[in-house]
DNA sequence: CTTGGAATGTCAACAACGCTGACTTAAACT
DNA sequence: AGTTTAAGTCAGCGTTGTTGACATTCCAAG
């Protein structure tokens, strides 16, 4: 089989971790981890009329309150259309709030509700209650080099908005 | 904010890595690193008229040739009106062979015919290039780290089926 | 040998959520 | 005044997930 095949041999210190038999299994890991990612927030949005998109939609303006639609439409990585779909029915919903900007009138900027942020806070909790147990059981070691690799392996696009979120973090 | 709530005070060695902070951050690099960790088969993908859900079956046939229907609805999480959906059109385009079992003649096996390799190999090979570039940035304790974390965020089938595959391997 | 259940396949209908393309409105910039 | 930009909308389409109902095939237990 193809994947078993065997790599130029490693030069020096030990490259090991990037024989093709160890990419496929980080690639499997991704897969499956993925899954249970977004398990527990998409059982709790089944019961109600919303999926993924209306979650990634509360997540991010939860975290950047008062962000405009086209921000928004660059950290999701969707078309308006899109995107507008799953807002009209928040805002219909009660769940957000589009409030036209003071020095571009063009410009929405969104907002949670109260009922939104209660939301968002049942979404977050169970999906960071899977974080912190992953977290926990790997050690601070082994989490650190997670997001070492997650990073690496954005789109570069997406790790300057990553990385602006955290700026603007705590 | 409700995330940037202080947790109760780390006990004894370093919690800092599991505050809401920490975690959300987690979520967050989750997110935008499975976005590019998809990014390129789906652009391979997006010309023809397949898309994630053929990539999945083809990849997994290939890692485990002759493998069943069931066995493969197992791994997948999907139900199998679905599974068959993408099956029927990857057959009928010559990529998969259906073999009836032997044993058991109701089990249908799979396998992937000599076009199916090269587009498993294809799209494996985008895929597998930008997890070696993520994996040769951040270095081998980080990538120990990173299986590490995944591992622990998977459901307990799902890590199941992950080690069954680990073990069949190499 | 018959029957129950398991594995598979198929049809129909539907929902979520991506996409393109075309078009409008309003505001801002030049 | 004319162009560009931000946002919203409508129509239509494709992939991929879901349920529910039903047929077929075949193993295995009574």
């Amino acid at each position: 089989m193809a994947d078993g095949r065997m790599m130029a041999p490693p030069s020096g210190e030990s490259l090991l971790f990037l024989t093709d038999e160890h990419l496929r299994q980080g690639i499997e890991a991704m897969f499956f981890a993925y899954r249970g990612f977004t398990a527990d927030p998409d059982r709790i949005l089944a019961d109600m009329a919303y999926g993924r998109a209306h979650h990634r939609a509360i997540h991010f303006i939860n975290r950047a309150p008062g962000t405009t639609v086209n921000n928004l439409l660059n950290i999701l990585g969707v078309t308006k259309q899109s995107l507008n779909r799953v807002l009209r029915t928040l805002i219909a919903d009660g769940l957000v709030q589009s409030r036209v900007g003071r020095n571009d009138k063009r410009e929405r900027h969104l907002y949670l509700t109260d009922e939104g942020r209660a939301l968002e806070q049942k979404l977050s909790d169970a999906q960071r209650a899977r974080m912190r147990l992953a977290f926990r059981t790997a050690g601070p070691e082994a989490v650190a080099g997670f997001r070492t690799v997650l990073e690496a392996m954005m789109d570069p696009e997406m790790r300057e908005s990553f990385e602006r979120l955290r700026e603007s973090g705590p």
